[in-house]
DNA sequence: CAGGCGTTGCTGGA
DNA sequence: TCCAGCAACGCCTG
């Protein structure tokens, strides 16, 4: 039975001291408080037969960023008498074993609709509950509760945005006060047998230093986060005006958005402060964009994707997955590579993808073009596959965003205008003529004169010599044609789309299967009259 | 069941 | 910088 007086605040996302109901709760009338965050071997330690630094899970940037939002926490929490005990170990066992250990009467953790913690959460919380002790597990992750709001939309979540913003309404956080800061907080209570440490450092788990070098220039916790928060709306007119499609996706220096999707992912800024921060900005001037294209509509996107990605099963899959589009993709793990290596030819494509390996952040319209090139646009691979590039890379990978966007750009579910498709030359040319951007992250091409840059294919050998660039041997060709290959895609994307109404939604593995060879069958006779064409000349 | 609409396409022209 | 023309999807609303 749990008889004493103390709280465990259990910590996962939520990185942060400001707005924190959970901790705000554990704080509240206890002489104890353990806060406690379990490292999960599996998500942190060093796994070298990844593809790239890190751990089987997570690259390092992200990992980085997360022990950074950690000691940011723990030097927050010492401040005000109390600290962050660090545990590793497969974290529902671990609560357990911290539950048994120590005679708390409530554990307070942040809900969190991700399916990896739905699962996690509904053990900790059986068990605590059998013991006795009380749980509270608030909702502060987002503005709306998304079953909620699943709920009054009569049981499915709004699948456009418009409606969603005509069911959501107001949230809550609009008119209440969000708690802060504290003067103090109780002291940790007696630790028992329980081995605890430190924040660790990347090499306490198992990064070497060469794996660490010139990678994301932006670090981890709430501090910084407040920091940013602070320094990106205090330009008022930058934030009345801001229109996300106007953004320029090459700049990298002093990039066009605020970057605070890694800070809102592990929760080290609150997006319900974040609201209100933007609120009273609006209030001050004399006009400001609306959503969806403004900064509110941004935190809205946000929103959009976790209603209806915790109101759809199998939201992270193409089959069984109610609103998402099936269609035979390719399997190419070649082809996957390249794009995944930025080794594509395509140096507007490979630059993004060279930006997303060493940051793990790149312009939300940079990430449109890769995803469109990898899937509808030129390769006609799975979004899955893609998906699983960005969950790993990114520094603000977020499950629901990341899989409802990857559908959205392969035109699987909530877009489908399939004949819409980014060019791998032009799109980038339009912003940056010059080719800075694409210089910087392939420094291969860094004297290839400007009118080439986009195409160096194209440059007559005596400009690529001079330029220390042969294309074929210093730089890839193009793996495909972009011409060609996007007018294929749109074939495909039409009988796919023509399958998916016939079957109304009920395609099979043997529809796709069929599908799939005529797909082919169509193909090679195409290519066999192309290739007739020269000798009928 | 038709018509309007949808955060971010492209090219080419003014 | 903005527009037409291109080709043309499904969802939502009335």
């Amino acid at each position: 039975m749990a008889t004493g007086s103390g709280s465990l605040i259990w910590f996962r996302k939520g990185l942060r001291v400001h707005d924190n109901p959970a901790l705000e709760y554990a704080s509240k009338g206890s002489e104890f408080m353990y806060p406690v965050f379990v490292i999960d071997p599996h998500y942190m330690e060093s796994d070298p037969s990844a593809f790239s630094p890190g751990s089987s899970r997570a690259g390092v940037n992200r990992i980085r960023f997360l022990l950074e939002s950690l000691k940011d926490l723990d030097s927050s929490l010492k401040k005000l008498g109390s600290r962050l005990l660090v545990f590793k170990g497969e974290p529902g066992e671990v609560l357990v074993r911290c539950l048994q250990e120590w005679k708390v009467k409530r554990l307070c953790f942040e809900y969190d609709t991700d399916p990896y913690y739905q699962a996690l959460d509904v053990k900790v919380k059986d068990y605590a509950s059998s013991t006795g002790v009380e749980v509270f597990s608030p909702v502060s992750h987002t503005l709306f509760n998304p079953a909620h709001i699943i709920e009054k939309n009569g049981g499915k979540p709004p699948l456009s945005y418009q409606s969603f913003l005509k069911v959501a309404g107001e949230p809550s956080c609009a008119k209440s006060e969000l708690v802060m800061s504290y003067s103090s907080l109780p002291p940790i209570g007696d630790i028992g047998n329980l081995g605890i440490s430190e924040v660790p450092s990347l090499e306490e788990l198992g990064y070497k230093d060469d794996e660490q070098a010139d990678w994301t220039p932006f670090r981890g916790g709430e501090s910084e986060a407040l920091k940013r928060l602070t320094k990106s709306i205090s330009d008022k007119a930058w934030v009345a005006n801001f229109e996300k499609p106007k953004g320029d996706p090459s700049a990298f220096l002093k990039p066009a958005t605020t970057v605070m999707s890694p800070y809102l992912k592990f929760g080290c800024l609150s997006s319900r402060y974040f609201y209100q921060c933007l609120q009273n900005i609006y209030k001050d001037v004399k006009k400001h964009t609306s959503p969806p294209v403004s900064l509110l509509g941004q935190l809205l996107w946000r929103e959009f994707f976790y209603t209806t990605a915790f109101g759809t099963p199998n939201f992270d899959k193409m089959k069984g997955n109610r609103i998402c589009k099936q269609i035979p993709w390719n399997e190419d793990h070649a082809m996957l590579a390249a794009w995944r290596d930025g080794k594509t030819g395509y140096p507007w494509i490979d630059a993004i993808m060279v930006q997303l390996l060493k940051w793990g952040w790149m312009h939300h319209l940079a990430r449109h073009c890769v995803a469109c090139f990898l899937t509808r646009g030129d390769l006609f691979i799975h979004w899955e596959q893609g998906r699983d590039v960005f969950e790993r890379l990114l520094i603000d990978s977020d499950w629901a965003i990341n899989n409802g966007n990857w559908m959205w750009l392969s035109c699987s579910s909530f877009f489908y205008q399939f004949n819409r498709i980014y060019s791998p030359i032009s799109f980038g040319k339009k912003y940056d003529p010059d080719g800075k951007y694409i210089r910087h992250f392939l420094p291969v091409l860094k004297d290839m004169p400007k009118q080439y840059i986009y195409e160096p294919w194209t440059a007559p050998l005596s400009v690529q010599t001079k330029a220390n660039c042969i294309v074929g041997k210093d730089y890839p060709k193009p793996m495909v044609l972009h011409d060609s290959a996007s007018k294929e895609c749109k074939r495909k994307m039409g009988e796919a789309y023509a399958l998916n109404k016939k079957m109304d939604g009920k395609v099979d593995e043997e529809n796709l299967r069929d599908l799939r060879r005529k797909l082919q069958k169509d193909e090679h006779e195409e290519s066999k009259i192309r290739n007739q064409r020269p000798k009928l000349k």
